[in-house]
DNA sequence: ATGAAAGCGCTAACAC
DNA sequence: GTGTTAGCGCTTTCAT
């Protein structure tokens, strides 16, 4: 405790002791200091403690960049995700941090707001960092940039979205599946026109999904107005993140003669909104307005709390990462052969929003 | 797009081009593909075109282990919370993160679980790996473990909790203003029994809100009675874990003839795990239940979909990371000087749980 | 405008 | 059980 300042002046970084440092204070050579460090067996105990004991005396603490450098590896992976705020993609990052702990590798993460330049440069600077591995949530449209960090040995595994141009790994939500079931329980509850609020087909899942609505709404037969769907404009334009666009699109699909009887939303940020827009309008119309019946692509903590519940096709954020690490060590661990891609099922959830039946 | 295997077996991790291999192939010296690559001013077009075309066909990458060994920097900072998977902690993430890329930085993230051991491990594994600093939410009860790091010149930046033991900067929100404004509130409704569901007082920000409810109470002249608190216990007693105590709890507070009229819950978790339980009771009871006024310490992304709105006292977790890590990037800019405390203000936001009005 | 030499702090390979 | 030597791939310093 003593009354010095804790921060040092700029550059006064306290040069720190390095095992040599450590070898002269213990009477004993470098490799011997590197020993104790390292729990390599072949010291002998009192040895060990004089060692110890310098080091604890010098604060010494091993310098990673150099073993690293001597090593070839990093005991470090990264992950590229959209935005980490996201709980979508905070429930990846958890289950891929979990992952890499186990794996004692640490791990880097970089959020890249869905732009492909960002996205790139990032990959590549980990790639610079000589991280272990990598895995990323694309936003880029072409991937052909990682052939050579793929032709060198590092493993990239692909979460989510699937690589363009580019062979390797990925591991993947059922969209098509999952976007049919979601409307296969709208069609059993008796409905026929049927809305779709999605992102722009730039965004691989968001086209996916509506690749689903198309495919269920023709297996029964259902013609699908072109009208109904609402697919946003790239960038700027995605209905998750233009509130605006989102409400204009939401009253043309529900007003006039030939509004939809029911709501299948493409992502949980548009679904949320949607609540959102459903409880300003209720507010305004004293209770005249009658909900669309709803269902929604992902789930989100509070679909249960709204009232009524959000029925949903739930994704598995944490076994899309779980699976997609998982994986990527197993490469790291020597796993040879093809590319694998890896798709994992979505699951209904009914809650109360989807089971409402058409008007009359 | 050739036949070949993408993935590597173990081990046949292809070796990768360095600048003398880069430099042999131009035939010009290794300095001068260092000057090359980092964009050094004092190579003549001609030689850097040679240079970068060498770059290109031998796929050369720099490695930042070596640089970072040779310079003692790596443009690598590190950040410790509870769980990324916490909208709370995302928040924090996600703003820390683009302090860092606004400073060319790289970013460590890992979760701890409120584990001393877990982060006091991944925190020496960060200075290890040389990180230019460290962003740490605290759960350990004691930091003199980074005493070393911080006199060798580590900037170490805690957010949300303060440290102990140790002369560090700290980044806080008010937990003591922010509980007394919403108990204030309460009083003001007419309540004059409030019940406090809070965590254990070993978590800092559970205790300093208790100590906010006493001193609101007190300040008003109202006696509060401890049965009124519910402050759970350690670790695996905590109430925003423990679902199970949390609704034993509840059920004491709200039940018998000195039931509180109204609810103060003192974190996002036990707020919205309150709001499910009252889902439940309304849903068995048939609306025969009178919900308590409610208000909850920390805003959450669905406060304003349920009905009623959530009262809530709201932190600025974006602020909290924004600041921290600011402060963190000023402490390498050179800031010398004493230890900073940064307390960020809270905000009262209305909703309407708020505002029940106490029976009769 | 370009190059040569030294060395950052560690581990690998091989003595003794 | 312990030590010696070399070198990982860069940047720094100083020549030319």
């Amino acid at each position: 405790m003593g009354a010095q300042n804790p921060y040092k002046a700029a550059g006064i970084r306290t040069r720190r002791a390095t095992m040599n440092d450590v070898a002269a204070q213990a009477n004993v050579s470098l490799k011997t200091v590197s020993r104790v460090v390292n729990g390599d067996a072949g010291v002998v105990e009192e040895t060990r403690l004089r060692v110890l004991d310098a080091i604890a005396r010098l604060g010494f603490r091993r310098n990673d960049s150099a073993r690293q450098l001597r090593t070839g590896r990093t005991a470090e992976i990264g992950l590229l995700v959209e935005d980490v705020a996201d709980p979508f993609y905070s429930t990846v990052t958890r289950a891929v941090e979990q992952v890499a702990a186990g794996n004692d590798c640490l791990l880097f993460t970089s959020s890249c707001d869905d732009d492909p330049v960002r996205e790139r440069k990032l990959a590549l600077t980990l790639c610079s960092r000589r991280v272990d591995g990598l895995l990323i949530v694309t936003a880029a449209p072409d991937h052909a940039y990682l052939a050579s960090e793929l032709a060198a040995g590092l493993p990239v595994v692909f979460v989510d979205r699937p690589p363009v141009n580019l062979d390797a790994d990925a591991v993947l939500t059922d969209n098509v599946g999952g976007a049919r079931s979601g409307i296969r329980h709208l069609i059993a509850g008796g409905h026929r026109r049927i809305g779709f609020l999605g992102d722009d087909p730039d965004v691989f899942t968001a086209q996916q999904r509506l690749l689903g609505y198309r495919q269920e709404m023709a297996a029964h037969g259902l013609p699908v107005d072109e009208s109904w769907i609402a697919a946003g404009e790239p960038a700027p334009g995605r209905l998750r993140h233009n509130v605006e666009r989102l409400r204009v699109e939401l009253d043309r699909l529900l007003g006039g003669p030939a509004a939809v009887t029911a709501l299948f939303t493409g992502n949980n940020r548009i679904t949320t909104q949607v609540l959102r827009e459903f409880g300003r309008r209720e507010d305004s119309d004293r209770g005249t307005l009658r909900r669309p019946a709803l269902v929604g692509f992902d789930d989100f903590e509070f679909a249960d709390l709204v009232t009524p519940g959000v029925t949903v096709v739930a994704q598995d954020p944490a076994g899309l990462g779980r699976t997609a690490a998982t994986l990527l060590f197993q490469r790291l661990a020597g796993l040879a052969g093809p590319a694998r891609q890896v798709v994992l099922p979505t699951r209904l959830i009914v809650r109360g929003s989807g089971e409402q039946p058409p008007p009359d």
